[in-house]
DNA sequence: AATAATGTTACGGAAACCCGTAAGTATTTA
DNA sequence: TAAATACTTACGGGTTTCCGTAACATTATT
């Protein structure tokens, strides 16, 4: 049983379904944020009047709206909790299934289970907050050999910003005299161009347009 | 009021709301499919039985799954839908926002609704539902003035073609001689990067690959 | 401490990209 | 039909990327 479960969904015709899950069995206190910002301030509430919250499910991506929102997604908000509220357990339920992101947010951010929605996606749930419940973790069968899978990958927070730097239109040269400037290294355009080479072979990309776009893909930017 | 309304979705708690709609006032027959491939048999099956549907409503996305598909996306399915019954009104429900997809659906395909789920996504979709049933058409708000707008970017077939090479790996030069088999003009390497230099100042891109990023954040490719 | 292994930087040449100019071809307009 | 316009192609040269080799620096191993 939990105490108290927060659940941050701007889309309501998702939340029917998770609160009847709940409240079957699990939690009486459920609490709904449509706002990344607006579960932040509840968060702070509950813990001031000495009732936290002992759950937080949330979904990765919100429909921006007319109102200025600092945290603009799912990712910034379980990132912000992590670093927050380090005890609060966060279940993660969304129709996002790229890898990298997920796996951020499980080894990164200590989410402790990632429920991909779909066609099973409540079933998936109730077992995702019944392991939680234990203490235990749960990630979606479809997700789970990817993430937990030996680091195949291995791709790090340099190849990353270097991506991204890419993506942005920067040449090779500028990425280097930006990193020399920022005190990043390595930062020769020899060292870059060496990364970016084992990043195509990674991921297979035949130059350097292609590289991006498959990371792009894979949400790894 | 519609005599049979379709609805193609994967996500059953979103079909429950959209049900509780139609029901109240729009048309006595619902019927689901979770599948594109399954939404084209029931078209199909009612056709034959001389009932046909005069509504579909569909989502965009859909998870992958054990059972192979041939029509994978929403998009797929409006283009077959469109092609097959093009009197059968179609109203696209989803949570996508790139607005050139949004574009072809509605131009190139027909579609006469697009409503973005979200926070007021049910309302905007019952407008949508009474504009249709009066045989006009409906927009999101929120993509209104984008989709309609002058066509301020004029990226035609042969852009997006090109772009999607590009993201793929290939050289300029082997997209020219790719072209060149293909009896696609223009066809020169001097064609392929005067067009692609047209596109940069169109999308503000430093370079290729900055390009392509760009387009992939526009739904371009 | 010496060696090995790994990571960073440097350099050079070939390939690809970028950009301007201009000639050739097709379409429109007068 | 002739001139004007737009589109396609060709070419040259500077820039950037690509890729191999190798020197230098740092860390790990024995």
């Amino acid at each position: 049983m939990f105490k108290k479960v927060l659940i941050v969904d701007d889309l309501m015709s998702i939340n029917l379904g998770v609160n009847a899950m709940l409240k079957n069995g699990y939690t009486q206190n459920v609490v709904y944020a449509h706002y990344c910002d607006e579960a932040i301030l509840k968060l702070k509430r509950a813990e001031q009047d000495g009732e936290p919250f002992d759950l937080l499910i949330t979904d990765l991506s919100f429909k921006e709206d007319h109102r200025e929102q600092k945290l603009k997604n799912g990712e910034d908000l379980v990132m912000t909790v992590n670093m927050t509220w380090p005890d609060l357990k966060v279940i993660v339920y969304s129709i996002e299934d790229k890898i990298q992101r997920i796996r951020r947010l499980i080894h990164q951010y200590q989410a402790k289970a990632y429920v991909c929605k779909g066609r099973y996606g409540l079933k998936e749930l109730e077992q995702a907050v019944a392991a939680v419940n234990k203490n235990s973790t749960y990630l979606s069968p479809s997700v789970e050999t990817a993430v937990n899978g030996q680091e195949v990958n291995e791709i790090d927070d340099f190849d990353v910003l270097l991506l991204n730097e890419l993506a942005l239109g920067l040449s090779q040269d500028e990425i280097s005299k930006q990193f020399k400037e920022k005190k990043i290294t390595p930062s020769s355009l020899s060292s870059i161009e060496k990364r970016l080479n084992k990043l195509k072979i990674q991921l297979q990309a035949n130059n350097s347009i292609h590289l991006v776009a498959i990371a792009k893909d894979m949400g790894i930017i």
